[in-house]
DNA sequence: TAAACTAGACCGTCCAGACGGTACAGTTCA
DNA sequence: TGAACTGTACCGTCTGGACGGTCTAGTTTA
């Protein structure tokens, strides 16, 4: 692997491990078997590592956005199971790049932004309903604020089946909002991808 | 009011306003108008001053909880209704504790537990479904990590409602699940103790 | 041999915390 | 009653360490 990308993955695993203040010159460059000139070389300043980080952050979520569009069972279900933690390259950046944001730092609060968006707007094309849509995304940003929290794996994949669940009542429910309405027949759902 | 609260104020103040990392002791002093030396009088290290601002924390959730039992339309919708910022003393503090938590400080992620304990038990009383239970509570913390990302006010009140009524059908498809699924009684969850 | 890369000493700044004061409102007691 | 004393509340300075970033001297690779 580029040195860069074992500094940029250094930068993430302090970031995600001890915070934000934890990830300084001196400990990301130590992380990444690399001194701190070095460190210094591929990335000119701190706000360019951050810089790279969000970077990094769009590409992945560019990546994973295709994915979800193009999920078998929707982009909705795809989103909240995805949502969980399971230590992917996405999530551990988009949850360092939420640290960062944390510390009022704009461009990442702009990526993060920028991925919301994206996502949002696949769930509406879905569910056609914007507070269900609203109300999925925030279960997704639930998750990823639980991850960001308490370091991951709160929730565990029969958890995020059973919410996968509630959220295919969620959309049953807006074709049928009455409780004793006609019942519309759940969509089909294709076991997941690997 | 007494110093000891305003210096609270303050450091609560910096840490939602520019995060953790400009929260000093000398920019919290500087906010409250009191000299360095004067918030070392009333809280003897930064760790004291964390200390105190999880101790309102804990103070404010525990009366919210209070209201949140009783309210009139049930915890779910009192919950998330009061999950969007709307600036109260719970939230700032709560968010303020939150980006404390982020940066790996064990008090402060155990204080948010409790309160997400706290919640989750009386949304769970209400609904009986412990999945259905979840995603509303994870909708809140949805709430909470955006105010916490953005600095606040990205969901109106009238978006609010809006949520509710999601989580008014959701808490009815509870009752009425979509699909032949036989339906199960909910558990009967007695008050817990104090 | 030139460009790409690494190393680590060094500098100025900022921060947490320690410390030695000041002011003043009681309380004690001669 | 008034001088001595005590405790609370606050102030301003100082210091040791850590941090971001610079600089220069070296090493590897093409």
């Amino acid at each position: 692997m580029s040195a860069r990308d074992s500094l940029l993955d250094a930068y993430q695993a302090l970031l995600l491990d001890e915070g934000e203040r934890a990830a300084t010159l001196d400990a990301v460059a130590a992380r990444a078997g690399v001194s701190k000139g070095g460190l210094l070389y591929h990335f000119r300043s701190k706000e360019a590592l951050a810089a790279g980080l969000i970077d990094r952050l769009d590409e992945l979520v560019a990546a994973d956005r295709d994915q979800m569009r193009d999920a078998p069972d929707g982009p909705s279900r795809y989103y909240v199971r995805n949502s969980v933690w399971s230590d992917s390259p996405v999530d551990r950046t988009l949850v360092a790049v939420a640290q960062l944001a944390q510390e009022s730092h704009p461009p990442a609060r702009e990526a993060i932004a920028r991925a919301r968006d994206r996502w949002l707007l696949l769930i509406l094309e879905e569910v056609g309903d914007e507070a269900t849509a609203h109300a999925i995304l925030l279960i997704g940003d639930g998750l990823y604020f639980d991850a960001a929290l308490t370091g991951g794996f709160t929730t565990s994949v029969e958890d995020a089946e059973a919410l996968v669940g509630v959220v295919d009542r969620l959309i049953a429910s807006v074709a049928a909002p009455a409780v004793d309405a006609p019942v519309v027949d759940a969509p089909a759902v294709d076991s997941p991808g690997p």
